[in-house]
DNA sequence: CGATCCGTTGACGGTACTCAACTACCGTGG
DNA sequence: CCACGGTAGTTGAGTACCGTCAACGGATCG
């Protein structure tokens, strides 16, 4: 979900500096470029009115039910989005990288949390002069329109996972997500997030992710290498896995 | 998730006939009215380039991985929106009803396939005649921004659900989102839907929500009145069962 | 009247949850 | 230097919720 808003390396510009300018978006590559469709002025005017933060890792800056006064836009490190039950359960709806944008609420209130994952770079767009700003540029209101549309389709993908995947489907697909969005070239794939994160995600608890991570490890399709890294051996047989391919080895 | 593009009594208008006038939306009472931010040139040019039809229950009319050609409008009936995998197994990630939108698709295809429950009217829109029209008529593509924001906020209520939730809390959660939606004066409900429509909605077997349903009937929170509806006799008992009440009564 | 679909109910079993023990890995500080 | 506590992760034993399979009742329809 890129957004001329946010750039990987405006992450720590101050509020005054402009945008470097407008270039390929790296985030997601692959994708159409809607960097392109942003003209100058537009992009001066959007640099005015934003104000760069930074956030440590653990720290929740957006709260389900407050005022949703603030458009957020991340530059660096990873962000997770959720919402809580009041007995404590919590789903995570969402993994946010760089280029990703959210605070775009339906109401006047936010309808998620936000808490850093990572040490968490981001842009803060106060929400009112934003909207102002989609009638004088609607180049902007336009790519908000094909990021959300894309967070949708992305929600509704989660929505038949949580429905409807094993618990082997459910990480198998997670980590098949992961490889396609960090597109690294080896298969090495960074999990930024802990096993009870992934498992607030997938719908799971953090045990069943936890055995499956080694099933799957003694099935050869990943392996462990290091803290916080896998490698992918066979994204085939993962994307077998992901598809519930009916193993009937008997 | 209200649109001018779609309103209830313009439902079988002929394709050339000009919508009514623009009037409140009353589909979703209580929202902030959409309707009126769009002026008659637009309707005008809207109306223009719609198509009308009607769909009958059991058809498909929308297949996900087809191309995108066409956004559609409900103008009266129920609609499923859902999504399959290749063993059969089925997700339905929404039902929309008269005033909702679909079929705005982040790509070049549709992520989703559509199919109507009720007999249903909707409305056609080219989407590159729809898409040009929003450098003409700003107020058309902020609409759709607000539409697709309340799904996404929509989508993510769901994920809580299907992550989170037991087999009783997301069957009061789902009749209590119903009430709210269709606000019958009396605490009556329709479900136009099947028991297997209602599963495939709420990630459980179509056993399940039979079960649950008796266990809410015997417990006085809801009662059948005839085919296709209940009557929500205890809407604060559903409220606290849909958010994880612990009936600690032993 | 048989066929089909939808819904209900029962018996049984499996996947994933709960509870618990244990290891590894930190950074802190005695 | 190593004991110490805290967090993250792994593994095991037992269990519960919900899925599977199956039988049955009622409604609709040709």
């Amino acid at each position: 979900m890129p957004l001329a808003l946010a750039t990987r390396h405006s992450a720590h510009a101050a509020v005054v500096t402009p945008l470097p300018r407008v270039h390929t978006c790296q985030v997601c590559p692959g994708r159409h470029n809607v960097c392109a469709a942003v003209r100058s002025s537009e992009l001066d005017r959007l640099t005015a009115m934003r104000t760069a933060q930074t956030v440590a890792p653990g720290m929740t800056f957006v709260d389900e039910g407050e005022p949703a006064l603030h458009v957020f836009t991340v530059t660096s490190g990873v962000v997770k989005l959720f919402k809580l039950m009041s007995d404590g359960r919590r789903q995570i709806v969402g993994f946010l990288v760089a280029g990703d944008v959210f605070g775009f609420a339906p109401g006047e209130k936010y309808t998620v949390s936000a808490e850093a994952v990572s040490p968490v770079g981001v842009c803060r767009f106060p929400r009112r002069q934003l909207e102002r700003a989609f009638t004088e540029f609607p180049g902007v209101e336009r790519q908000l329109l094909d990021v959300i549309t894309r967070e949708l389709a992305a929600a509704q993908d989660q929505m038949l996972l949580l429905g409807r995947k094993t618990a082997h489907e459910r990480l198998a697909s997670f980590l098949l997500s992961l490889l396609r969005r960090q597109d690294n070239e080896d298969g090495s794939v960074d999990l930024p997030m802990t096993r009870t994160d992934i498992a607030d995600y997938l719908g799971l608890t953090m045990e069943t992710v936890s055995r499956v991570f080694t099933v799957l490890k003694g099935s050869g399709c990943i392996a462990a290498t290091g803290s916080g890294t896998i490698h992918i051996l066979d994204a085939d047989a993962l994307a077998e896995l992901a598809e519930g391919a009916a193993d009937d080895d008997a």
